[in-house]
DNA sequence: CTCAGACGATGAGACGTCTCGTTGGATGGG
DNA sequence: CCCATCCAACGAGACGTCTCATCGTCTGAG
């Protein structure tokens, strides 16, 4: 989600623009049917130009073939399982930077250590925000990043990586989930998004909840950063929600 | 309605022209043959090249041979639903993006996750103009759009994806209904719109009242934005409403 | 010119929906 | 164990939508 820079009010940059330039290719092990169609359309969607495979041995022979920047890793597979996959991809000299899907269960011990090589890992179920945020984050380690603009209208300005929230100078302390929203708000600043849209970014994909939270944490915003004027978080009635400075 | 350009005071370009060049294809897929048939009948008149089938197993055979831009996917199918149609596209490789119809039942929860691959939704009943609104956003997402030039008229303009609109430079709040009339005006600028087509267009399709409706939010639209001169909503006693500037 | 009938503008009101705050309970981390 | 966080449930109130009734205006026939 931060991959591409907010749209401005005049020009409305296509952010395809940028990565048609250099497409960043990301190899995409998972075995369920589901998940792995729904993270490729996301991750196609953000630019990324994605590799889908359903098992160990099929990505460690896609790996010299693809060439991919990442690869993404579900640690559960029906043969060799993830971890087997990025031994063997290590000892072959392989460097690729790794972003591993565990289930937040027994294996999840066995990920530490992980982020010493520049990998990381994300606990399933995850938001599909939360994802791109942590692929950017390690192509950010990997020298692969594009420049991570930082998100700001007017004075309110957030650090990604510092996970840190101005406005008007004075910092705000924000929760994850109201960080993340907060976050998707600024991506599409000017752009009006609706609850379902929210639900889907901000939301683990496996979340089964209605609309009504997004409007208590959308409460939950305006209470700690939207107190001043101008107000920012323009509710659009029967259509949702826009980051905006009113005229 | 957005995707051909609002004809200008001199030159009634058609649309038709325009579309002629690049003809925009459309796989349509609903099993009601009163819904589809009024659909293809708009979509196409929209400019759009319709294609349409009746059920999963014939949409699934049509894609490579009609190879659309877009596809119109009824959810509720007498063979595959259309989340299963759209996993076995996805799962053999094909990214056609796709607009759901639901209706405003059980399935519901079910479009969770949708919106991320640029993918959209539109729960039944709707309005014509608010699917081919939707169309023309998922195409623009996907980066087929025909430049979304924004609607004006004299000094009032339109933003649709920021849901704003502003006359003579000064924010208007309009509801959901008013926003979508006032589309439909500024797309039909210099057109007289009888208040059947009006009611055929921007209410939903199965909406059962009579144009009483029409004049009480023509009404709403004057008292919000046409209160200065010139006025641009003009009534054309026994045909309809036009919007354009008096000379 | 007058009048009747058709058409349109406008306001009041009923009804449903959406929004937003609060509360309390569930969950997981320290 | 306690605490922060998160989410569901609820109610009050605001808003949006539609119908209805009234009043004004235009038109054409006599």
């Amino acid at each position: 989600m931060v991959i591409f820079s907010p749209p401005s009010q005049e020009t409305h940059r296509d952010w395809r623009d940028a990565s048609a330039v250099a497409p960043i290719r990301v190899l995409l092990v998972d075995d369920e049917d589901n998940l792995r169609s729904m993270l490729e359309a996301a991750l196609s969607h953000s630019g990324f130009d994605v590799h889908p495979v359903t098992n160990g041995r099929a990505a460690l022979e896609a790996v010299p073939i693809v060439q991919p920047d990442l690869i993404v890793l579900d640690v559960m597979l029906p043969d060799l399982d993830g971890f087997d996959v990025c031994k063997r991809l290590r000892s072959s000299g392989d460097r690729t930077p790794i972003l591993f899907l565990t289930a937040r269960d027994a294996t999840e011990d066995r990920v530490h250590g992980l982020t010493l090589g520049g990998d990381d890992y994300l606990i399933k179920p995850f938001s599909l925000d939360e994802l791109v945020a942590r692929i950017t984050a390690v192509l950010r380690r990997s020298g692969l990043d594009r420049t991570s603009e930082d998100l700001r209208c007017a004075d309110l300005e957030m650090d990604d990586e510092a996970h840190l929230v101005l406005r008007a100078g004075r910092e705000v302390q924000l929760s994850p989930t109201e960080f993340n929203l907060l976050r998707y708000l600024l991506v599409n600043q000017g752009r009006v998004v609706s609850k379902a849209q929210i639900l889907d970014h901000v939301w683990d994909y496996d979340f089964g909840g209605d609309g009504g939270v997004v409007e208590t944490y959308i409460g939950y915003l305006r209470r700690k950063l939207d107190t001043s004027e101008p107000h920012l978080i323009q509710t659009i009635r029967g259509v949702g929600y826009t980051l905006r400075v009113t005229q």
